[in-house]
RNA sequence: GGGCGCAUAGCUCAGUUGGCUAGAGCGCUUCCCUUACAAGGAAGAUGUCGGGGGUUCGAGUCCCUCUGCGCCCA
């Protein structure tokens, strides 16, 4: 008999049934599964110097959904966990948390103390630490926030097996971050190069163009005369840069301009610097634009960079990588005016220009404001300069027709869900304009696993890097030391230098189904799971995580690293805002634990379709949270007959009506969940099972209480294996609640209980719509008359269309059960809908 | 400027290859403590399916076009 409580409640299953998983161990990663037997999930490793809200529980819902229905399918699951821990917004937290900089000239303190552990006044100044001692603490932060991640996916109830977990910055991911780098490197994938670079002078670091992002700005067109060398005249120029004036190299028109033709090729002065450059014609000249000539400056922008290189221009940087103007003039540049501006930084130096330019003349008219599109680093605040460095990057088709060809099919060859979203990817591959810049001049990261030799004036050989061996990894070239060389021959001439830089953090989280599956550890598990079956990720990160993947995977194993891509939308508050922390909008995902239960919150998560952008509502969790009341009550209802009765060789047919229509809803929620669409699985389950409980319950519920009915068997057959799949096919969306109530007659997780299959037994589906219509009339009757539903019906007459006839007959006995009907008479109708004509009892 | 998506009841959304009178939940109104559930149940009202045109016996669904909103890229 099964054990059902009393009283059924939601409170506390959270609890109780995620430590009964612990224990018995049902997420644990078979090991000695077959490929075709595994089902492997590259989980996104959220980013952990933040805290979790409202965006994760949903898409993290969506994925452990899939996860829990192949489990159920016989599929064991690779459902890995891992935390983003490496990278600047882990510095950021632990600037603020702290009070604290980075500062790698400082000496390492033993037994460092930090001035605050959270909260810092706000007017307090940041102490300088060596490295070393800022990234113990940043070890000691991120073990911190990784704990209270883990505490609520837990809460959230994740199927994740956690004997897999990793973090970005383990020891685990930095060998294998490294040795995919050496071996792109080896395979000539990676390069370092001195070129002109993105740079965000805050950061003070390199920045790929994934990072970037278009912001508009208030600026303004400055109009300034070039003086033509011959002194025939002055060329008219419109800037939005005038501080850069003195990095001029060039004056660029379209090669069909009219109006510049006679002075291609020709040289102009430029104002105020008295440098001499040339007049050349570009096709990226844009005619429209200003005067339709512009200066090239080394560099204002990603234009001024392709003139340079493909019009072989000279060189004159002045903006430091401070963001100041340099101290020293370029070669040529009439010094007086220069010391103006030096030092400077790019604000002030534009006044000051624009002021000596009024003054000598040589600014035309007012400057012109105008908006205009300026790029960010999508975390910094100051607009990004261009510097020239050298830098490391990995060949991503920017630089190649080819390789992006092969790139673009690899997105193809790719299952996206919704499909819609294999676009952003094109646009994305088809718009690169260069390699991916994997090199940061950060701390917390995976350091680059090189060293150079010095030569005899102590200036690195950058071609010919010192290179660990694989065996050897990880390594930290700032502590650990070149093969050949002895500790005291650290930075100096003759001896070597250790790269200072880290690698981009999407140069390690693009290997997570690497890190994830100990690739190349001499183990099956990499064979097992690889290509894994589903990436699940937001669409924001597409360009970065999703692509710079597909890279590594292209450029190591030739083939795309997942089958399927599946692509969760946002989160919108309910006024259609995204949520965000600085509009104060935020609900935390305990509170609503709390308030709701899990289940009612993986309840809204579930009901939004795959990629759909969606609203936070607490509406959908109160309707989760009844439903999954329902759920338990439902079963506690059916275990009161006691247990499915056995050897019910002859079903009614109202049963097998019900059940032919149950065959249909498990069909379909099948079909959804192999296609990823874990929404459709609900809405299918869901609606069935409300029609289920006050349907068919309520016609059946008299004759299963019945002991003389001869079709009491069928009924109670038919309630509990209608019962026991429904807790099934709600299993991977409502884990907690459909675990409470199968434990209640089962000893073992429904979460590794077999995925229903149909039950075939012949039924008709259609059987059951004229009864229902006739008890629908019923009660209508009898809320239009304010009386009770179980008042009595002393007659009812029903004329039905004849070819439904056979199928009212089979229920009548039913119908009249549940609507207390005492008398019926049935007659045929030529109309094509069915009838009702109710004469009630007189109430008492 | 290029690409993608969305527009259905007051709100949030279903509506799969075109096919009965366009659905659900929430909210609203009325009624009912009924032996699984009052954290429940029964019932009711509410629509120019964004506008226009086309294909078709038939269009919310397919095609064209316009409008509005959102996102991605430049």
């Amino acid at each position: 008999m099964a054990n059902v409580p009393e009283k059924p409640s939601l409170d506390g299953i959270e609890q109780r049934w995620s430590s009964v998983w612990d224990q018995e161990g049902i997420y644990s990663f078979d090991r000695a599964a077959s490929r075709a037997d595994v089902f492997s999930i590259d989980t996104p490793p959220p980013t952990v110097s933040g805290s979790l809200h409202m965006g994760h529980v949903f898409s993290y819902t969506h994925t452990d959904a899939i996860a829990r229905f192949h489990r159920m399918n016989g599929k064991s699951v690779f459902y890995p966990m891992g935390w983003d821990d490496n990278g600047l917004p882990t510095e950021r937290r632990v600037q603020n948390y702290f009070g604290v900089r980075c500062d790698p000239s400082q000496p390492y303190v033993q037994g460092f103390e930090p001035p605050f552990r959270g909260d810092p006044p706000k007017d307090h100044r940041a102490v300088p630490i060596s490295r070393p001692n800022f990234l113990e603490l940043c070890d000691e932060l991120v073990a911190l926030d990784e704990q209270v991640f883990e505490d609520l996916f837990r809460r959230l109830g994740l199927s994740v097996d956690w004997s897999l977990l990793y973090a970005t910055i383990d020891e685990r991911s930095r060998r294998v971050s490294q040795r995919a780098f050496l071996r792109n490197l080896s395979r000539g994938e990676a390069y370092s190069a001195e070129a002109p670079t993105l740079w965000d002078v805050d950061f003070q670091t390199a920045v790929a163009q994934a990072e970037m992002e278009d912001r508009d700005r208030p600026g303004a067109y400055h109009k300034l005369a070039f003086h033509r060398a011959d002194d025939s005249g002055d060329i008219l120029i419109d800037t939005t840069r005038p501080e850069l004036l003195a990095a001029c190299v060039a004056l660029v028109a379209h090669p069909d301009d009219e109006r510049y033709q006679p002075v291609f090729g020709s040289t102009v002065v430029t104002p105020l610097y008295g440098v001499e450059v040339p007049v050349v014609a570009h096709p990226l000249a844009q005619p429209d634009k200003g005067t339709g000539i512009a200066m090239i400056c080394t560099f204002g922008d990603l234009t001024d960079v392709i003139w340079w290189r493909e019009l072989q221009l000279p060189t004159r940087a002045i903006i430091g990588r401070n963001g100041q103007i340099v101290s020293d003039p370029p070669a040529g540049v009439k010094a007086e005016a220069y010391a103006e501006i030096a030092r400077l930084n790019v604000k002030q130096a534009q006044r000051k220009v624009v002021e000596m330019l009024t003054e000598s003349g040589e600014l035309i008219g007012e400057p012109q404001p105008l908006e205009h599109p300026v790029k960010f680093y999508e975390r910094g605040e100051r607009p990004l300069e261009i510097v020239t460095s050298r830098q490391w990057y990995i060949s991503n088709g920017g630089r190649d027709a080819d390789l992006r060809g092969a790139l673009v099919k690899r997105g193809n060859e790719l299952t996206w869900h919704p499909d819609h979203m294999r676009h952003r990817y094109e646009n994305w591959v088809e718009g690169l304009n260069g390699d991916w810049l994997v090199s940061r001049q950060r701390f917390f990261g995976v350091p680059f696993p090189i060293w150079y030799p010095l030569d005899a004036d102590g200036e690195p050989d950058h071609n010919n890097p010192l290179l660990p061996d694989e065996s050897d990894l990880p390594i930290d070239p700032s502590t650990d030391i070149p093969a050949g060389y002895s500790t005291d021959q650290r930075d100096v001439p003759g001896g070597f230098t250790g790269d200072p830089d880290v690698l981009d953090t999407w140069a390690t989280s693009s290997l997570s189904p690497h890190i994830a599956s100990k690739w190349e550890e001499y183990d099956a598990l990499f064979d097992q799971v690889f290509p894994m079956d589903m990436r699940p990720q937001g669409h924001d990160i597409i360009r970065t995580w999703l692509f710079s993947s597909m890279v590594r995977s292209h450029h190591e194993h030739q083939e795309i690293p997942w089958r399927h891509a599946a692509l969760s939308g946002w989160i919108l508050d309910p006024d259609r805002k995204k949520m965000s922390k600085s509009k104060g909008n935020v609900v935390t995902p305990m509170a609503l634990f709390d308030s709701y239960g899990t289940d009612a919150v993986r309840y809204w998560a579930a009901s939004a379709r795959p990629g759909v952008d969606t609203a936070f509502s607490e509406d959908q969790m109160k309707v989760g949270r009844k439903l999954a009341n329902k759920l338990l009550n439902i079963t506690r209802f059916v275990h009161g007959f006691g247990p499915a009765p056995i050897n019910v060789n002859e079903l009614n047919p109202v049963d097998a009506s019900m059940l032919a229509r149950l065959d249909a809803v498990i069909t379909e929620a099948t079909t959804a969940f192999e296609e990823f669409d874990y929404a459709r699985a609900l809405e299918r389950t869901e609606s069935f099972f409300w029609w289920f409980c006050d349907d068919y319950v309520e016609l059946v519920k008299s004759r299963a209480y019945d002991t003389d009915n001869p079709h009491q068997a069928s009924a109670l057959t038919s309630l509990h294996t209608a019962v026991n799949t429904l807790q099934r096919l709600f299993a991977p969306l409502i884990p907690f609640a459909t675990e409470e109530a199968w434990r209640w007659d089962n000893e073992t997780s429904i979460h590794i209980a077999p995925w229903p299959t149909t039950t075939n037994k012949g039924g008709d589906a259609q059987l059951l719509s004229p009864i229902l219509e006739a008890l629908s009339l019923v009660r209508r009757s009898k809320t239009e008359a304010k009386v009770s539903q179980r008042a009595v019906v002393e007659s009812l007459g029903v004329s039905v269309p004849s070819d439904q006839r056979g199928a009212l007959d089979a229920g009548v006995d039913d119908l009249c059960r549940a609507g207390s009907i005492t008398t019926i008479s049935v007659s045929n109708t030529d109309s094509d809908a069915l009838s009702c004509n109710v004469t009630l009892a007189p109430s008492e």
